[in-house]
RNA sequence: GCGGUUGUGGCGAAGUGGUUAACGCAUCGGAUUGUGGCUCCGACAUGCAUGGGUUCGAUUCCCAUCAACCGCCCCA
């Protein structure tokens, strides 16, 4: 058996680079635009900050996290989000004392979850993510669904749907949680399996399911916007606010309970067009005490996480294609082995001029050579042959036009340069 | 972690318990001593995911493993 790739993990192949480029590249233009600085961190951590940081009972430290002992017996793993290991940074490096605040930072790279693969989820993936920690301004929060937005936009995706909602603070949660149970309560029997077990560890995910769907006490659940306390509601109806005035649409669903513990007020969801069950694009959300929680101050942040893999796949749905016009300046088509060792040479000088230029290393004919030219795209073929050599020329063909002229040798990056530029 | 489907050349895709494993695309060569995108001809799997088992004989039947795809859980 050969080795073969890790299980949910891809190679990125050159033909697949153009469209992951066009992604970085965006997603590195639209930080600019908002004045979000880069940050990279490990792609492994302690694996006490994400236990702590996202929070024991979640999926993510209960069955996904890609845990290993190193060689001094320290627990590490693999990164399974960007917020933790950002807000351990920002302590870590003290940021809360730059003068900039609040300190805006976004980072890209690959995040790793233990998963069973599927579409849209892999698990080696890649998140975008953003981080702006130290406000609590609720224009805040827009500017950070602002910009994931922007950044959707410039892919080109049209088909998108942005969810609202508000966790509210954490008395809020404790009293809607209690209320929550209490409805609950008294028929969770006629639930399903999963829900059961939600009840007292996470009643906020009965809402969520599937397979309850039609049952009559979700109808009449308590809503989680009912038991918000004043600053809460007044907080969410600020980010509402705000989003208005930058006209952008949303819907609010007092059910989107996202799945990791931090997050308090303003929670978020992106989906995109139909592509399979999963359709989350990107989520987030504003978080409390987890600066606090690993030895900082008490500051708050905001953030979102959104994965490249699931921008392909809404890209493919959506039709969105890249059309990609691969182009060698010049094919060096050599005819005979005194030729092919002065071919060699002549690419030197080419590339050495600026243009790109390749020849053939396979030892094809010279239609062989010609078709392999058209296949890289290239916009002239130069041809040598012993006849070419003894006079120190060379055949050069412009492959759109199929003009052929003659050109000295020691001339032709000279050509070249005068007839590629446009 | 659970369920369903699948696994034949670089890609797509037929096929059969019995020995030359269709075909298409791509590639290479030839028709065209040194000229691409069209056409025609030819070449190209000691091998049918891997490991066992049944059998006189298995790519074809059975089991296991691995992987992919889809879905559940959950998420990006």
């Amino acid at each position: 058996m050969p080795i073969q790739i890790p299980r949910g993990t891809r190679d990125v192949l050159p033909k697949d680079i153009p469209v992951w480029r066009l992604m970085e590249e965006t997603a590195r233009d639209v930080c600019r635009l908002y004045n979000y600085s880069e940050i990279r961190t490990p792609m492994f951590e302690s694996t006490d900050l994400f236990q702590r940081g996202v929070g024991e009972t979640t999926d993510i430290v209960q069955k996904e996290m890609y845990t290993f002992l190193d060689r001094a017996g320290r627990s590490l793993t693999l990164r399974p989000e960007g917020t933790a290991p950002v807000v351990r940074s920002f302590i870590e490096n003290k940021m809360h004392g730059l003068p900039d605040q609040p300190v805006k930072l976004f980072y890209m790279g690959p995040m790793f979850r233990y998963e069973r693969p599927q579409a849209g989820r892999t698990r080696q993936f890649t998140q975008f993510g953003v981080e702006a920690i130290g406000s609590d301004d609720p224009n805040l929060d827009a500017e950070v669904i602002a910009l994931a937005l922007t950044f959707y936009k410039r892919i080109g995706l049209k088909r998108l749907k942005l969810v609202i909602n508000s966790l509210g603070d954490p008395e809020s949660r404790k009293d809607y949680k209690k209320a929550l149970i209490a409805h609950f309560q008294p028929a969770i029997h006629e639930f399903c399996e999963d829900c059961q077990n939600r009840l007292e560890r996470n009643p906020l995910r009965i809402l969520d399911c599937k397979v309850d769907r039609e049952h009559v006490l979700m109808a009449s659940a308590p809503s989680i916007l009912d038991y918000l306390n004043e600053p809460s509601r007044a907080f969410f109806e600020k980010v509402k606010a705000a989003l208005d005035r930058m006209g952008i649409e949303y819907e609010v669903d007092p059910t989107l309970v996202r799945g990791l513990d931090y997050y308090h007020h303003t929670t978020f969801e992106i989906m995109g067009a139909d592509f399979g069950a999963i359709t989350t694009l990107c989520g987030g959300g504003r978080y409390g005490g987890l600066v606090e929680e690993f030895g900082g101050p008490k500051v708050p942040g905001i953030g979102f996480g959104l994965s490249f893999e699931r921008v392909l796949l809404a890209m493919e749905a959506e039709g969105i294609a890249m059309e990609e016009s691969p182009s060698l300046d010049c094919f060096v088509v050599a005819i005979g082995e005194a030729a092919e060792d002065r071919a060699a040479e002549i690419l030197q000088d080419l590339r050495s001029a600026g243009l790109s230029a390749d020849k053939d290393y396979m030892g094809r004919k010279p239609k062989g050579q010609f078709k392999q030219a058209d296949r890289y795209g290239a916009r002239f073929v130069a041809v040598l042959g012993d006849d070419e050599l003894a006079r120190g020329v060379i055949n050069v063909k412009n492959m759109a036009t199929g003009n052929q002229e003659e050109v000295s040798i020691t001339q032709l990056p000279d050509y070249l340069k005068t007839n590629t530029e446009v």
